[in-house]
DNA sequence: CGGACAAGCTGA
DNA sequence: CAGCTTGTCCGG
């Protein structure tokens, strides 16, 4: 009696099974999770072997299979191929494809290099790590500038740990640490191999939470709260929710870490034991120190973003200091200095700003006109909110020394300078300082998304890393987010989005997601409506919502998309 | 996805 | 009506 292998074959937009025979020259290298090659349509494509099983339960005659064509190589294991079963239904992705590319290594592997492990060196390790690894797992929560290798070593020390980490730079790093004091790693992406064959550490960025680890014993999220461990592209899955899943699934415990663990990690991974931290003046010793500047006293006519405290630092020059506006440009929103309107469009009434040309110019229905006032026909304004080109020449004025303009678009560094000034993105990009300022901190806080509180918080966080002193100007001085980064107590936050989220049915009380571009109109229309509640309008594109994940997966993975449309559907949008 | 095949369009 | 484009179907 012959076996048969269900083969998912690596091909976009085709989401289907099929059976192929094995010849019995291949019969003992293909199991679950092999990479194969398999004749489709006249062509040879690669695949997963998703079941290995005896002909008689095929459902197609055995003797019109076509065979096997080659194995390619090693693959995930069986687990990983029903984890990505999984998380296609969690994330409405057309098939499991996706993940099971996440999940195999980039070159085929013929042979496994043989297990490295060294012998786990008792490590010390905080009480309350023992008793978190101990308990099955859950959230701990670590101030920003805590060293998180205690943690990881003392997780290894149980055996084969997994951990997952916002960037390869992250895991570089850690993985460079490990080596030192005895353990074994493999990198991913690269170490794929090594990773299959069995080490004391698999560590890589995102993507490793579908890499192979042989007699997982634990595994850890580092910086669970971080936007990079969320796919950009669709399917938008999440490196945690999909390792909390396979944790549950192989019944080792999960270590969620992070200085502002997300309402999600809490309500999915906490448990009855709640989010564990150190003694609370410890953890306040490890946040930055933040300085808040209150404008709120300043003349709403002299309003300006370099307040006292700014160019007092941005003068000292033994203070590096980069500065953060979220606005690119020159000027988006101006007033008329003589008769104080504001300067609207004249066709569509949105404010304009000015261009670089000197004009004002409609972003909205994209008009321009010469640069005066439509109320009383003046030609001088106040920059009511002055973009990053405008700034520097701001900033440079007032410190009286270069300021450099840090660009998404540059490669390479940017120029030598004391002072820097760039959008979000110069955060990832900016040199070492000594204060990172964000001049309008209140667009992050208030921004209208409903992780707006988590992620300004995030970005604290972030600039906390990089520099000793965090510069925050804000009209709102008793924000949660403020409150709670003074005080280096993350639950000021975590209260109130709990209650707020609870009462709004969103995540983790509710699940969503955003259906937008071409066709979006038609696919909303044959959602489930009995299961889905769907917002929005083909414009600002559509948000489904559903009291679960997996009825708005099934609920959305049940319309069939049009063809060749340019459909996006995002389960849980970090940004909406 | 990409090949196969059928149905529509064009030009002499 | 050949020769081409465009659309729909389907794969073991």
């Amino acid at each position: 009696m012959g076996a048969v292998a269900r083969v998912l074959p690596n091909v976009a937009g085709l989401d289907k099974q099929f059976d192929y025979s094995v010849p019995d020259a291949l019969v003992d290298r293909v199991q679950v999770g092999t990479i194969v090659r398999v004749e489709l349509h006249g062509r040879r494509v690669g695949g997963w072997v998703t079941a290995v099983f005896d002909a008689a339960r095929s459902a197609v005659a055995s003797d019109s299979l076509k065979p096997v064509a080659k194995v390619t190589g090693h693959g995930p294991d069986a687990l990983l191929i029903e984890l990505a079963g999984w998380a296609a239904e969690r994330w409405a992705a057309k098939g499991a494809r996706p993940f099971l590319v996440a999940a195999s290594p980039d070159r085929a592997i013929t042979a496994l290099p043989a297990p490295r492990r060294t012998a786990a060196d008792p490590q010390p390790a905080s009480p309350a790590t023992r008793d978190l690894l101990a308990g099955g797992g859950g959230v701990l929560r670590l101030p920003p500038m805590a060293d998180v290798l205690p943690v990881l070593l003392a997780a290894a020390a149980r055996g084969a740990l997994l951990v997952v980490v916002p960037t390869v730079h992250d895991a570089r790093r850690y993985a460079g640490r490990l080596r030192d004091v005895g353990a074994t790693t493999a990198v991913m992406p690269d170490e794929w191999a090594h990773a299959a064959g069995g080490v004391d550490v698999v560590i890589g960025p995102r993507s490793a939470a579908w890499a192979p680890c042989v007699d997982l014993a634990s595994a850890i999220v580092v910086d669970e709260h971080d936007e990079a461990l969320q796919e950009e592209g669709s399917p938008t899955w999440h490196a945690r929710d999909v390792v909390v899943e396979r944790c549950r699934r192989a019944g080792v415990p999960c270590v969620l870490v992070s200085p502002i663990p997300s309402l999600v990690a809490i309500e999915t991974a906490a448990g009855d034991r709640g989010v564990v931290h150190p003694p609370r003046e410890r953890e306040r010793a490890g946040w930055p120190r933040l300085t808040v500047v209150d404008r709120t006293d300043e003349d709403p006519w002299k309003r300006s973003l370099l307040t006292s405290p700014l160019i007092e630092r941005i003068r000292n020059r033994d203070l590096t200091v980069v500065c953060i506006s979220n606005i690119t440009g020159r000027a988006r929103v101006l007033a008329c200095r003589a008769c104080r309107s504001l300067i609207r469009c004249e066709r569509c009434d949105a404010a304009v700003g000015l261009s670089a040309d000197n004009r004002l110019a409609c972003r909205r229905c994209g008009i321009d006109r010469p640069p005066v006032c439509q109320a009383c026909g003046a030609s001088r304004f106040a920059n009511l909110r002055p973009g990053v080109t405008r700034l520097r020449e701001e900033l440079e004025a007032a410190a009286a020394r270069p300021v450099a303009e840090i660009s998404t678009r540059d490669t390479g560094p940017p120029a030598a300078a004391g002072v820097y000034i760039g959008t979000e993105a110069a955060l990832y990009r900016a040199p070492a300082s000594d204060v990172i300022a964000f001049l309008e901190f209140d667009s992050e806080m208030l921004a209208p998304r409903f992780r707006a509180a988590e992620q300004a918080l995030a970005l604290i966080v972030r600039a906390g890393r990089r520099a000793p002193e965090v510069l925050i100007q804000t009209f709102s001085p008793d924000h949660d987010v403020v409150r709670a980064a003074t005080s280096g107590d993350p639950d000021i936050v975590v209260t109130a989005e709990r209650a707020r989220r609870r009462m709004l049915g969103l995540p983790p009380y509710g699940a969503l997601a955003a259906v937008s571009g071409a066709g979006a109109a038609d696919f909303v229309e044959q959602i489930d409506r009995g299961v889905v509640d769907v917002g929005g309008d083909e414009a600002t594109g559509y948000v489904v919502r559903a009291a679960e994940w997996f009825a708005l997966g099934r609920a959305l993975r049940a319309v069939d998309r049009p063809k060749g449309s340019r459909l996006r559907v995002a389960v849980d949008p970090p940004r909406i």
